[in-house]
DNA sequence: CGAACGACCTGTTCGC
DNA sequence: TGCGAACAGGTCGTTC
């Protein structure tokens, strides 16, 4: 479900909630979930996001890391409030508590101590990151939608942001990244980062499950112009938008101007 | 090295 | 209506 603009918007979210909080329980209710009993106690002294993690810093100087992966939301709630469907764990704080709610259990949590390791991935939203995209991809022939997904190269952006920023480059899906231009990669920095920004703006893209930290829908569903509208006419050149798998992924795009 | 595919899970939607 | 197949925002491991 949520790629990084969800994952910001969580994380902004948290911030306003939770900074200086004090871990006062934790009810784990999925056995695939574990973390240790000292996190009970601890005091939240930073969040933040890693491409598509949030990253809770704690008193001690560990870090909770939580990746959502496909259904996992996080939900702000009252502590007398009923447990929603899917509810996976449970941190209770004074009044209220944070819910990890996921239907299909993919989402991992873990605590990790000490520094992060330099991997050389770029945040999506790093200033400058075409130079660095250019360096990684001039000897690849890869398709240019699952070099945008590479999590290793650059995080932040899952399928409906890919399809998204390809759009509106005018770039296809299935361009060989060895081919572009040094015109063609900034236009695809430029996308990257109006698409990703308007999104964090919109609160995410509620298309089905997404809601952000107090149960609301975004918006960015309503700025979508391919992904999902398999058949409909593209804005810019008229032609149906069209759907094909590639790398096992639904990717949208228009023939008639995506080149 | 990278591409392709299955696995991990559960729920929803679509076609017959 | 009922049933099974296909599909879903992500990543990881295996095989070729």
């Amino acid at each position: 479900m949520p790629e990084l603009p969800e994952v910001e918007t969580l994380c902004r979210q948290l911030r306003s909630k939770i900074l200086s909080s004090r871990i006062a329980g934790m009810s784990i209710l999925d056995s695939r979930l574990q973390l240790p009993e000292h996190v009970k106690g601890q005091r939240v002294s930073s969040v933040t996001r890693r491409g598509k993690w949030i990253v809770i810093g704690l008193d001690d100087g560990k870090r909770l890391e939580i990746h959502l992966r496909m259904t996992g939301r996080l939900l702000w709630q009252e502590k007398e409030a009923t447990l929603p469907m899917h509810c996976r764990l449970v941190f209770d704080l004074c009044s209220h508590q944070v819910v990890i709610v996921d239907p299909r259990r993919f989402a991992t949590l873990s605590l990790v101590a000490g520094g992060e390791g330099p991997d050389g991935a770029v945040d999506a939203l790093a200033p400058g990151c075409a130079e660095t995209l250019i360096a990684k991809a001039c000897k690849r022939r890869r398709p240019l939608k699952s070099f945008l997904m590479d999590q290793g190269i650059i995080r932040g952006i899952g399928n409906i942001y890919a399809c998204e920023i390809l759009y509106r480059t005018g770039l296809s899906p299935r361009r060989e990244t060895a081919g572009l231009s040094p015109d063609d990669w900034r236009n695809v920095e430029k996308a990257i980062g109006a698409v990703l920004k308007k999104a964090i703006d919109c609160r995410g893209t509620s298309i089905s499950d997404w809601r952000d930290l107090f149960g609301n829908k975004g918006e960015y569903q309503k700025e979508l112009l391919v992904y999902g509208r398999e058949g409909q006419k593209c804005p810019r050149c008229g032609e149906r938008v069209h759907r094909e798998r590639l790398l096992g992924r639904g990717t949208w795009f228009c023939p008639g101007c995506q080149m």
